[in-house]
DNA sequence: ATTAGCACTACCCCCTAATGAGTGCTAATA
DNA sequence: TATTAGCACTCATTAGGGGGTAGTGCTAAT
């Protein structure tokens, strides 16, 4: 059965095919190297025959099936029947990733097609991220999200309080990021509109340019300086505050682009699609992704199998995060099939990026 | 060739078939209503047999082979080729809808489903629309839509301005009817937040509770009254008002459950969801039957080809206008193939609206 | 170590024939 | 006179069979 296997093994010491020191050679990673171009390029399982033709190297055929089959025994490639050729497995496409040195430049052409004019239409972060999540759709054919700065993060520009009725007041928040978000609160007590105004400008004077987070840890301390001519203003701006600042918004993200995933000839079955599908609506396993990225700069990848979620276990991730002079702010990322177009799509999501990442720069409020 | 039809007309005074002065006679009715229901179901060609079985007369296939052949004469049914069964046209949906009563009611298990709780958690207006666009995505499994409130109509609840730099200031208009909506102006004199917060003073004082429309006619025309402590204040408002209160936002609209198409059953090839996927890019077609929906009260009903846009005559749209206690504000409409079972998205969509319309109507302004 | 050659596998495509659901028309029937 | 049974016909769908093809693994020669 396995022989042939079995006597390659025999002859070097320990295994010999295509492993060096367990590293593939460098052959043997050539052959893979173009076999996952060719399928990605094709997405129909990749034979001997056809390689040794697309190859740059000189090798025939058989030499190529030998290499093949070893690569299939490593895990690198799977077949889906005999006499089928061969499909990169997503162990495949982690080397082929990692082989990649950091993002290619985007071609000049594309690079015109990426640039935001949201700003110049007064729009704020929301509008910019909007923009540019439609935008790495077109680009990618492929289904695209963004997720958000957090309130938690950013810095208080502003606040503002509308009264809307007898027991409710409007919070506006705008934070420092750009970001403009309002909520309800309900209140027992009826306030004027002149005190609410007080209210607000109390809290404009003490927390401008405060994180969230440290504002919400000093209203929850009362840590606020007891001055007098504030006192009866303190105790509701205190607890008006309170509600205010509390976390409400989950966390957001903008999708764009579903149907590309459809439509996309790498996903030979709309079963497949489903699950991913699925983890769109219900966003948690994404925002996750894209939280994590947030952590470490540059672009990050994830292949398949690789992903937490079992719904995106078949599909790949590329996200990079963007930022404003002070903080990381969010990440915005493609998702794809597996036999993705890795190199050209880092390369989108890396520059798209860095353009979000300036057009907000350039619009943040200090 | 047509010889069987041209003796049954000949027979008759005039075509005498299934016609009684220009209306269908009952039996016709009854049959084609039968073949649309069927049809609705199975999305499969209806053949004289089935029918025969299946319909509450008891009619021989023979007979219901005559009824059917004329019903297809009048272009109520067409065959996609001979010896395949028949198909309901949009002329038949529009029959059938038309018979029609007024919305059924929905059934309690579905009411039960049908309810918006982001008021509670403090959301404005997008917010409950959201999450009532979803709802009915949800119910439907087809893809809905809804139109935002229009600025235009809405009453002025309050401006506020921010100085977000020398040159740029962040307007947020919050309407009566609970839209929240933001953007930045550029101005080429700085202003300091304090005179900022006068000018927004004077605004709310001189504009609450009147419509973007007349304040935008007012400031254009400088009808403002010329009061001399304002003076200088006055010029600035007018000049910021003007630009604060240009209508920028060309009529919104949110979007769930576009997926739901691809995966429906009625819409047997892909391409024929193709064009429906770029009116949703495109928005204008869609904006523009919201748009006229909210024109008159009810449910309205938009079947293939009577959609003005190419894109749509595949698809059939059933829309219902929402309200506030004062001014209807949008509608909410779902799309979907024209094969839909119109009886219960009907009732749907109806009940949805009047859900929406109740939750806005109690969390309104005034 | 590489490659040519060969036997083998399994999908794919095309053709055919059979099936079956449907039609329209005609003649018989109630 | 309206309805229905019967019949010939159409055409999509299905199943089966054969040839072609792209692939494999193994072996022997280079």
């Amino acid at each position: 059965m396995h022989r042939g296997f079995l006597l390659r093994k025999k002859k070097g010491t320990g295994k010999k095919g295509v492993l060096e020191n367990l590293v593939l050679n460098e052959r043997a990673q050539l052959v893979l190297q173009s076999i996952i171009e060719n399928y990605i390029q094709s997405s129909e399982p990749i034979g001997s025959r056809t390689l040794s033709k697309s190859i740059a190297a000189t090798l025939s055929p058989a030499t190529i099936r030998n290499i093949m089959s070893d690569l299939a025994e490593l895990g690198y490639l799977i077949q889906t029947h005999t006499s089928a050729g061969r499909v990169p497995t997503d162990k495949a496409y982690r080397f082929y990733v990692n082989s990649l040195s950091s993002p290619t430049s985007v071609p000049e052409q594309i690079k015109q097609k990426i640039s935001l004019t949201s700003t110049e239409q007064g729009l704020q972060v929301e509008g910019i991220l909007a923009e540019a999540v439609r935008l790495l759709a077109d680009l990618t054919k492929f289904a695209c999200v963004v997720s958000t700065p957090k309130a938690s993060v950013s810095r208080l520009q502003r606040i503002e309080l509308i009264k809307i009725s007898e027991d409710r007041i409007l919070v506006i928040l705008v934070t420092k990021a750009g970001v403009v978000r309002d909520k309800i609160i309900f209140v027992k007590e009826s306030h004027s509109q002149e005190f609410l105004n007080s209210v607000a400008a109390f809290l404009n004077e003490e927390f401008e340019d405060h994180s969230m987070q440290e504002i919400r840890e000093q209203i929850h301390q009362s840590l606020v300086d007891d001055r007098n001519r504030y006192h009866d203003l303190l105790a509701h701006a205190v607890r008006l505050g309170k509600k205010a600042f509390e976390l409400n918004n989950p966390g957001e993200m903008l999708i764009d682009g579903q149907m590309n995933l459809l439509l996309d000839s790498h996903f030979h079955e709309q079963s497949s699609v489903r699950p991913i599908i699925d983890a769109f609506d219900q966003k948690n396993a994404i925002l996750k992704i894209l939280d994590d990225s947030m952590k470490h700069k540059g672009v990050h990848i994830f292949i398949g199998i690789e992903n937490d979620s079992k719904q995106l276990q078949g599909c790949s991730l590329i996200t990079a995060s963007y930022h404003n002079k002070q903080n990381v702010l969010g990440s915005i990322g493609v998702v794809g099939p597996t036999s993705m177009d890795y190199k050209s799509i880092i390369s989108m999501v890396d520059y798209t990026a860095k353009i979000l990442s300036k057009t907000i720069t350039e619009q943040s409020y200090d």
